[in-house]
RNA sequence: GCCCUUGUAGCUCAACGGAUAGAGUACUUGUCUUCGGAACAAGUGAUGGAGGUUCGAUUCCUCCCAAGGGCACCA
């Protein structure tokens, strides 16, 4: 960002130019805008951070520079730069906060990625929500970016299924059947272990390309995309490719190929392996019995994506469960040379969603949860709450931000009272300051044509303060967000906007305001605020209704 | 048993090695004769335990305790 980049070279200039300048936003407002500690890290204290300030001379963007604590270097920013900031936000529109630091960098994300023949539980929310979120900030940062869903539907199980098919013969198969079918094979398997040989046979028959395995495994894929790309629907989630691990079956001969003539993978127990340094478990790229395994698809995956798309960062949005599994794929394909070698393979480890008991989110019965009943239930009681218009995007609006405002990393306790309130830090809160904004701008005839917003001889008040000091930060945020697979940083950023704003909603009057450039300053702060909070929404891939 | 992750207000969560650890919710008390009360304001209340590194530690390191997850023929 521009501003800070300014901030940056004016302290960096002070100190001779050697180091990297970092910059923060301090927490109290009396420590100014920014505020830098290199003098502390340099082991000047106080006497070179004066040196520092003394050198740094106020300008355009600048107000003033003191000293404080123990050497902190505290820099304010000109009220006028911020004032004309509002105005580019409203020149730039739905474009404010974008950045090029991606031009000619391509990423791929790999996201939520259900299995076949298995339920669209709750489980796959995270990876979904979360993985488009990814998408829209790397794509606003310039970057090329393909989203790919990485679909389940090959494995073993398919063998299983298709031999409960085929011997209990069926009606219409819905995906409820095909996973009662697969719970059915594991119970009979406990009793007669032979069914599980039964389960690889079928399975090798599919990858052989059996006329009959293939037709039954078409019909499983077709039943469960249809009532995934239902979901899909509801939450307006999209992807750019959808190969899944099938499109991977006629690669994978070449990486077991490449892997065993360059010794990477060893024969261990008449299956063939590839160690890991530092870790106990190899990972498994043929079984015993001659099957692949995920392993030797993603492996493929990731030879396919390096040769088509030559990527900078691949992002798997994939639980932590899978933890040590993408730690040693990460290391089979760097030595395999999938991928360049300064590109940055990515696992996110989302946390899980855990009941109120602190345990796996799980049905009485012990089932996964289903994620439509959730969304269902979601735009129910949002309609219930009075919004018949916009039931939907409130309801999923929720849903989504709920997911979205905590760390990615941390475990989320899945409860309803907390999912659906709409007071305080929630979807609902932000769509409705965005829906307030909307609704002062179409009382005021308000244009920025017309308008001046001179901040001469206008006192401000601290509210009206405090947003023109927030609202620049945000292309900061979007950044540090993409940056660090933290979509809930953009979350606290917005939350905050709006409870600046309806603070100074609340204490000042907009359109009974004194004098006109009082009036027009409001207005500005208003429709400056209401741009970004749609646009950081949109980013959320939350909708931002003008009404609620 | 080994490995990874996480322990922050009653509850659910934030915090880029920085300055007085922030919110929401719950509870208590208020604001507004209103541009949308799904709002605003005030109060109560917290870093699992013990050491260490640092000018400075919720953050980094070690140990202990607790919880969750993982540990090749499922993905």
């Amino acid at each position: 960002m521009w501003i800070r980049d300014a901030v940056k070279k004016a302290i960096s200039e002070a100190v001779g130019g050697q180091i990297e300048v970092e910059l923060e936003h301090p927490e109290a407002e009396e420590h100014g805008d920014y505020s830098s500690n290199i003098a502390l890290k340099l082991k000047g204290g106080r006497g070179l951070a004066q040196k520092i300030a003394d050198f740094i001379k106020p300008n355009g963007v600048i107000a003033k520079v003191e000293v404080a604590g123990t050497g902190f270097i505290n820099i304010w920013l000109q009220k006028e730069y911020l004032v004309k900031e509002l105005e580019r936000v409203i020149t730039q529109a739905q474009d404010y906060g974008k950045d090029v630091i991606g031009q000619g960098k391509t990423v791929i994300i790999d996201y939520s990625a259900p299995n076949i023949a298995r339920q669209f539980g709750v489980g796959h929310l995270r990876s979904t929500i979360i993985g488009q979120a990814l998408y829209n900030l790397y794509k606003f940062l310039g970057y090329k970016v393909i989203g790919d869903n990485h679909l389940g539907d090959w494995g073993t199980q398919f063998g299983k299924l298709i031999y409960m098919i085929i011997t209990e013969k069926q009606g219409e198969l819905t995906v409820e059947k095909l996973e009662e079918l697969y719970v059915k094979f594991h119970k009979m398997a406990e009793a007669d272990p032979g069914l599980e040989k039964e389960g690889r046979k079928w399975f090798k028959k599919l990858e052989d390309g059996d006329t009959e395995a293939r037709r039954i495994w078409q019909e499983c894929v077709d039943v469960s995309m249809a009532e995934f790309n239902r979901i899909y629907e509801i939450l307006k989630v999209k992807f750019d490719e959808a190969y899944g691990e099938s499109f991977y079956v006629d690669k994978m001969a070449a990486v077991i190929d490449e892997a065993k003539t360059m010794g990477i993978a060893i024969k261990s127990e008449e299956a063939w392996v590839i160690e890991i340094e530092g870790v106990d478990i190899p990972l498994m790229l043929v079984k015993s019995d001659g099957g692949t395994t995920y392993a030797t698809r993603d492996l493929a995956t990731l030879k396919f994506r390096g040769d088509k798309w030559n990527p900078e960062i691949v992002i798997y949005e994939v639980g932590a469960e899978q933890a040590l599994y993408f730690q040693q794929l990460f290391v089979a394909a760097q030595r395999l040379g999938y991928v360049r070698t300064q590109a940055r393979l990515v696992h996110t480890k989302h946390g899980l969603y855990l009941g109120m008991d602190g345990k796996r989110f799980r049905t009485r019965e012990g089932q996964t949860v289903k994620l439509e009943g959730i969304l269902i239930e979601a735009i129910d009681r949002a309609r219930k709450l009075g919004n018949t218009d916009q039931a939907q995007t409130v309801g999923v609006g929720a849903v989504k931000y709920f997911d979205l405002m905590h760390n990615i990393q941390s475990d989320i306790v899945f409860d309803w009272e907390k999912i659906m309130n709409l007071e305080g830090n929630s979807g609902p809160y932000l769509q409705y300051t965005f829906a307030r904004t909307q609704s002062v701008l179409a009382k005021s005839q308000f244009s920025i044509l017309n308008s001046q917003f001179g901040v001469n001889g206008l006192k401000l008040h601290p509210e009206e303060e405090k947003i023109i000091r927030w609202i620049y930060r945000f292309g900061e945020v979007v950044e540090e967000a993409a940056g660090r697979y933290a979509p809930n940083l953009l979350c606290n950023y917005l939350f905050e906007l709006a409870q600046g704003y309806n603070s100074f909603y609340n204490k000042c009057s907009i359109l009974g305001a004194q004098g006109p450039g009082e009036r027009d300053f409001r207005l500005l702060l208003t429709a400056a605020t209401g741009q970004v909070l749609k646009n950081g929404l949109s980013l959320l891939g939350i909708e931002a209704p003008d009404r609620m």
